[in-house]
RNA sequence: GCCGAGGUGGGGUAGCCUGGUAAUCCUAUGGCCCUGUGGAGGCCACGACGCGGGUUCGAAUCUCGCCCUCGGCCCCA
């Protein structure tokens, strides 16, 4: 839509408005998330929204420019939105935490920015969710990250399929290979493009082994899998449902060794949700290497997969009548200490305000005239049932807190 | 960047093929009937042809370009 004489200016292309509706089951995801994470030991960080453009072409080559929103500010500096938070996080970590005791556990959730074509499951700006495991190169570190990631989806009750793969069974398939068909290859295998794999030399080696019927006894006919086959021991004990795949490459350099990604079947072409592997990465901004095992929530693509039944507070609307205004504004005020609580601002009669109270969803109306007023004692109307009496506003908030109590049972 | 389907008040729609008077209906919103008791009803108000060019006496309608949305491809850090 381009403004005109009579259009609205519009909404960039490929970002939302995102109504109360909307957010309020976001907001309840999110507190999901941050729960389990906060849990597990991992601790919120946050980092700008916009970075040195260099941070990103450091990780993921020159090619990504193409794909950002980058810009020159007013002092020349190159900078670019951020399409991702794990290059932003391990710089925080190169800046701030080095010297931090590890393990370093950290999340993050945040909106990000990419220079796409816009469609299903996949905008302009989107938030990531994410967890950071730094200092650890053992089996243990990749199975808590796993383990947390299936965790943390299971509690927004999102059903996935966890693929969990190893890069170095792959390396060592191609390892005869210059860099650059190893690079095609690897991006081959993560679009499952057989066709033209089976073209590259070694590429029916590898097919055979993501197909496999028992891909691990494959793979061990390449490569020893000690490191791999403690992940999945300890996922076991951990309890989280996987499926081994060696068809995840995850096309970048960067990653080490244990790879993942987890699927809703439920979505479209865009259904992985989630995505990570360890990896290093902090030695290419200027600090020591270390080992690191992360990933990152795409959390559109899970709102679009989940429903949650997000708990609603009962509302209340405060119901004056002109003498009473004031009285009953001081009413509103003690109310709102314990619920959410509305008073007209419209300047309405009675009979509107209640119009009004009903179509709007509230559940209380607490009705407050002169005879309120002089005996202190508002009417509390339910507006689900029609009843209504007169109380203190103490009893009216106990009565609204017991009927809480018993429309929400469990907590 | 590519392919396909679309775009009419805030939401949902009729009209388009076959150009012609004041663009249809529902709903939502604000007000009144009704300044102490809601959901109904009546009345009033509000409000749209995505943008621009072309054809024509006349364009929501035909045509071209662009923008945007949806689905898919490419890409996916």
């Amino acid at each position: 839509m381009t403004a005109g004489k009579n259009t609205p200016l519009a909404r960039p292309r490929g970002t939302r408005d995102l109504l109360p509706a909307e957010m309020k089951r976001r907001r309840f995801v999110e507190s999901r998330l941050r729960d389990v994470a906060e849990r597990w030991g991992y601790q919120e960080v946050a980092t700008p929204a916009f970075e040195p453009l260099e941070l990103f072409t450091l990780k993921s080559g020159e090619a990504i420019v193409d794909e950002l929103y980058s810009f020159t500010d007013k002092g020349g500096r190159p900078l670019a939105l951020r399409p991702e938070l794990t290059a932003p996080v391990a710089r925080l970590y190169v800046n701030e935490l080095q010297s931090a005791p590890k393990p370093l556990k950290l999340y993050y959730f945040g909106d990000c920015f990419r220079y796409e074509r816009p469609q299903s499951g996949r905008y302009r700006q989107f938030w990531q969710f994410g967890i950071e495991l730094i200092g650890s190169a053992l089996p243990e570190a990749d199975a808590e990250v796993i383990a947390l990631a299936q965790r943390m989806l299971r509690s927004v009750a999102l059903d996935v399929d966890m693929h969990v793969g190893s890069l170095d069974v792959l390396r060592v398939m191609f390892c005869d290979l210059d860099d650059e068909t190893c690079a095609l290859a690897m991006r081959l295998i993560d679009k499952g493009d057989f066709d033209r794999l089976g073209e590259l030399p070694g590429g029916d080696r590898a097919i055979d082994l993501i197909t496999a019927e028992d891909p691990l006894s494959e793979a061990q006919n390449f490569v020893a899998l000690d490191h791999l086959l403690r992940v999945l021991e300890l996922l076991d004990t951990l309890a989280v449902s996987y499926t081994v795949d060696f068809g995840i490459a995850r096309g970048l350099e960067y990653y080490t060794g244990t790879v993942f990604e987890a699927y809703a079947g439920t979505l479209g072409a865009q259904n992985q949700v989630l995505g990570g592997g360890s990896y290093r990465l902090s030695h290419l901004f200027g600090g020591q290497e270390v080992p690191s095992t992360g990933f990152g929530i795409g959390f559109d693509r899970i709102m679009d997969a989940v429903n949650p039944s997000v708990p609603e507070p009962p509302r209340l609307l405060v119901v004056p009548t002109g003498d009473a205004r004031i009285y009953a504004l001081q009413v509103a005020n003690e109310l709102r200490s314990r619920f959410v609580t509305d008073i007209d601002v419209m300047g309405r009669s009675v009979r509107a305000q209640l119009t009004y109270a009903n179509s709007a969803g509230f559940d209380y109306a607490i009705i407050i005239g002169k005879k309120e007023m002089e005996t202190s004692k508002p009417t509390l109307r339910n507006l689900k049932t029609g009843e209504q009496e007169s109380f203190s506003v103490q009893q009216i908030i106990d009565r609204v807190l017991s009927s809480v109590e018993v429309s929400q049972p469990s907590r």
